[in-house]
DNA sequence: ACGTGTGAAAATATTCACAGCT
DNA sequence: AGCTGTGAATATTTTCACACGT
């Protein structure tokens, strides 16, 4: 309930983990992956426009804002349908609601949190979590000491009872959060139990059915990577091998 | 957390958010992005299989064991040098090593993080962390409760200080886990003091010069990215257009 | 035989640049 | 004038397929 526009959301789109999106009609608009992953960044900048009181804006300050050039910008936005006026903009209004249904965010969606560990709690934590149609469902654990107690307004519950879990709050996503040995294990439960969205936040690549989508956050890679840009800059390649990029 | 290999990690390829980073000579092989951020997954799967022993992968098994396909791997690989034998695999121990190489790993390297709050504990709290060369050398926040108390051997710091925590401690990595509204200010302050790469989680697109390095991990966008695909999965396009088909 | 390394082809993604509407 | 929407050009990434070393 805070006025601020976000809450406290971290994510990282995955290093990769994705599976096919299965074959669907030969619609008129199939919509890029690389679009939908910024469609979430321009709906964060819409929404602050938004609560700025800002009615139009131009592609070039929308990109500004999100971070991206405005040709790839307006290229994101076409495959959405026309909603900008030449000469003017786009209304942030309109813009906001077209992308809100592009991803599916006008309907509230059930999201089961597995493994309250450090990481579980604070991704419970996280008010930008509920902010914009996620709704923290059901939590779960194995734990006997967690089990059974509260924790925002949820009672904690079993992995056993998950096909039910899964089945009486209409579980959409699940967010994994348990060490990375058990993350297989629970990932098939899952899956047995009928969920087909899951973020991964453990250190392991999850072995899914084709229909069932993953994405991978990972802090270890993302250190890496940024380690590998760290080495070139600092002139020396390693020792041994230069990279260039 | 777990006896495991992995520690805890959490991370994600930032949605994009990334600087150029600066023209360089022209070396003889440039690692593409893509090929450097799957090369972290490559090196979990390899010290994984370390452990169990083995000695030698075939690219066939060790991309089923990062989630790639084969040819995939095998290119990525070849940007690093030929360090396969036909007919035989990939020597473990040897790959292992010069994709730490490449990635900069052999060295260690320090990282700040910039908020307590939620995340910023569950982080601190990740043993993967310091797992792979990467120590947290300094805490900072501006929480007069929180300045002065120690947390994992180290006093937190006052964000005021950083000029000189940044320098005393050499710092090569920071990560940002503050507020939004405070994580442009942070960083422009890291800027200032020097640092270069910058993990964020915070939910918002920091804006920083063309040398600096920042990767984005952001919770809310990969949901919103897993609701899109969900969306479409469950057959109709969005609840108010009956469009499908 | 087996499996790497890699040119060449195909698929994706980004950027350019401008016609066309307001 | 100003700014979108988009074909065409370019760049990047993935996949194919097979020559070549062991």
């Amino acid at each position: 309930m805070s006025a601020q526009p976000e809450g406290l959301n971290a994510v990282g789109t995955s290093t990769d983990q994705r599976s096919a999106p299965a074959a669907d009609q030969a619609e008129p608009r199939a919509i890029p992956e690389a679009t939908v992953a910024r469609l979430a960044v321009y709906l964060r900048a819409l929404v602050g426009l938004g609560e700025t009181g800002t009615a139009t804006v131009s592609s070039e300050s929308l990109a500004a804002a999100a971070g991206v050039n405005s040709a790839k910008l307006r290229k994101d936005l076409s495959y959405l349908g026309s909603y900008g006026v030449r000469g003017v903009g786009y209304d942030v209004a309109l813009l906001t609601e077209q992308i809100n249904k592009t991803l599916g965010l006008h309907q509230d969606r059930a999201v089961a949190l597995i493994g309250l560990g450090h990481l579980g709690r604070a991704l419970a934590g996280y008010a930008g979590f509920a902010s914009r149609g996620f709704r923290i469902a059901a939590i779960v654990d194995t734990d006997p000491a967690i089990v059974g107690t509260e924790l925002r307004g949820l009672t904690v519950q079993h992995l056993n009872r998950l096909d039910q879990i899964v089945a009486e709050a209409n579980i959409a996503i699940a967010v994994v959060a348990v060490p990375a040995s058990a993350a297989q294990d629970v990932c098939d439960r899952l899956v047995a139990a009928g969920v087909t969205s899951i973020l991964n936040f453990a250190p392991t690549v999850l072995n899914v059915p084709p229909h069932v989508d993953v994405r991978k956050v990972d802090l270890a890679a993302e250190l890496q990577i940024l380690s590998f840009h760290d080495n070139r800059k600092s002139g020396r390649g390693d020792g041994s091998l230069a990279v260039s990029r």
